[in-house]
DNA sequence: CTGAAAGCGCTTACAG
DNA sequence: CTGAAAGCGCTTACAG
């Protein structure tokens, strides 16, 4: 039941060949003699035979795995941008046999590294208060962040132009005839907040309106619904920071009464599944989380390789999604 | 820069010990005399140590990895299950230093067994037809399911008991003077789906009560939404088989003109995140998923140390979480 | 209680 | 193109 697994030193018996060989066979290094080939191949797959990772990666020194980390609070477990960036990662993730982590302990995260656990990382959520940025990035190890950062570190991050997505959504409202604009803002320690809050102040300025609303939110539904409370009664024009918090100012706007796109507008930002569960379904800024996830990887296996290479950075632009709230 | 890791074997000669002694003391042996752990631990810190997992993994034939495996399509990580899972699970695994691998390819999952780099794994969104848990209860390979099997094949699984659950909420619809029951579904190739519409029927049939709709959904939102536009005008009372599928259904009831508790009131099932964003807020029975998933994490480790011990299952008691939609 | 030694299962220069 | 051999960094009987 129990019977030790295959190892290449039964193989390169059977087949009677050495280990070196059987291993260039399994590892497809080009130079191995057509015949011998096909006598490793045939011995392989009549003995089961499957590499054992631990030993390789003792020599190769590399674990085939990275690590997706998140914030230390679970919360952000249930924030659908969580779900997107999975589904991105995972299908870039698998030819190339990596395995993804799952972590939420950044205390953990440069043990892991140095175990040889992970070969690097990717960072979501974080805030600019957080050491773990550039304390990976000091230490030279792998990490790719999921926007831009916080503080001014050489780091190689992937991210949306936040402020360009902002601007999307003001120039949309005001098309559609809103005047008196206001902002449910994201959480502001966070940069793709600051960017959206910026983006949205800048584009307001732009079309000549008067100083608009701005009441914060932290990108939590519960968030966007108390934020909604604090809006001033004559908007007309509504940017709210995420689709999550849209989804809980929604029901609010329309217990007090305002209809929504005839009284107020609104435009909101992710375009995740929230949007579409809106009533009336959302107006929203696209980020394409998923193929940004996919990027974060390849830059991340690239920085894997060669660690010495200069950091850099991808940024997505944003599309507007029109449906009925805006 | 790029300097190699310290290993056990500098330790030894730092504190003036052999490598088994600093592995002694590294993996907290009793035995060990107390100056010379002192010693020993100094060295450690001076040279700041920290030990190479796949070294440990070769001879340990541990991988100190678990696998959460979702279904091939991708659409599960968008359900609040998921996340649920994932922060019921992260705690539990920390302090014993094992990693949570998360994997869509069931393709893969064997072999990731069989390279010893996964130790066992915890398969959620399984459907009847699904071969995996069959294969790997087959090859004797630690396995825990996060429901009942749809096949009666010896393995050890997590559940909440479905069926009173459901129950739950009939009963609850009755007592609040629902006669004309209905109820959308999941779907019907899971267990957790036929559970919750057998313990419906069964509890309407209890109750003395007329045959109630049945209307299949596929625990989506989208999939509660087309559900909802195939039930009979006259219903007054709604078993929605989870609260993603409600949360659809609730705006399709509002634009056939039925107010959401007056004219029809309804349960959900879950308790997840979407439960809160429904308007109203609803009703719905509440399974534990986060406590569900830590046992499902202690079953899994078990199972890993003892592969030769009979497969066992642990049921849960679901609530009934009362709110507004009835 | 401690150490010398074997061994886990691979990869990879190095010869030939 | 192939093989013998060293070595990756640990753990763990086995002596003493």
């Amino acid at each position: 039941m129990d019977r030790r697994p295959v190892t290449l030193e039964e193989v390169a018996r059977v087949a009677g060949v050495s280990r070196a060989t059987v291993s260039r066979v399994v590892n497809g290094v080009a130079t191995v003699d057509r015949e011998l080939r096909q006598v490793v191949e045939k011995a392989i797959s009549t003995t089961g035979y499957v590499p054992n990772r631990a030993a390789r990666s003792l020599v190769t020194r590399r674990a085939g795995a990275i690590g997706l980390v998140l914030p230390d609070e679970d919360r952000t477990v249930h924030d659908p941008y969580f779900g997107r960036v999975v589904s991105g990662v995972l299908p870039v993730i698998r030819p190339l046999g990596v395995q993804l982590v799952l972590t939420a302990s950044h205390e953990q995260v440069v043990d892991d590294i140095r175990q040889g656990r992970l070969d690097g990382v990717i960072l979501i959520h974080t805030h600019d208060a957080d050491p773990l940025p550039r304390l990976l990035t000091r230490a030279n190890l792998p990490v790719v962040l999921a926007a831009r950062p916080g503080k001014p570190v050489p780091i190689t991050y992937v991210d949306v132009d936040q402020a360009a997505g902002a601007a999307l959504a003001v120039d949309h409202l005001v098309a559609r005839g809103a005047r008196r604009l206001a902002t449910v803002t994201g959480p502001l320690e966070r940069t793709p907040g600051q960017d959206r809050l910026r983006g949205f102040r800048e584009a307001v300025a732009r079309h000549g309106l008067p100083e608009p609303a701005v009441v914060h939110g932290d990108f939590t539904r519960e968030g966007g619904a108390a934020a909604a409370r604090g809006l001033p009664a004559d908007v007309d024009g509504l940017f709210v920071a995420s689709d999550l918090m849209a989804s809980g100012v929604l029901p609010v706007l329309r217990q007090r009464g305002l209809r929504v796109p005839q009284d107020v507008r609104v435009v909101g930002f992710d375009d995740s599944p929230p949007a579409l569960e809106c009533d009336p379904p959302l107006t929203t800024v696209r980020q394409p989380v998923e193929d940004m996830a996919a990027e974060m990887v390849r830059l991340l296996v690239e920085r894997v390789e060669r660690p010495d290479r200069p950091t850099s950075s991808v940024v997505f632009d944003p599309t507007l999604v029109v449906r009925e709230s805006a």
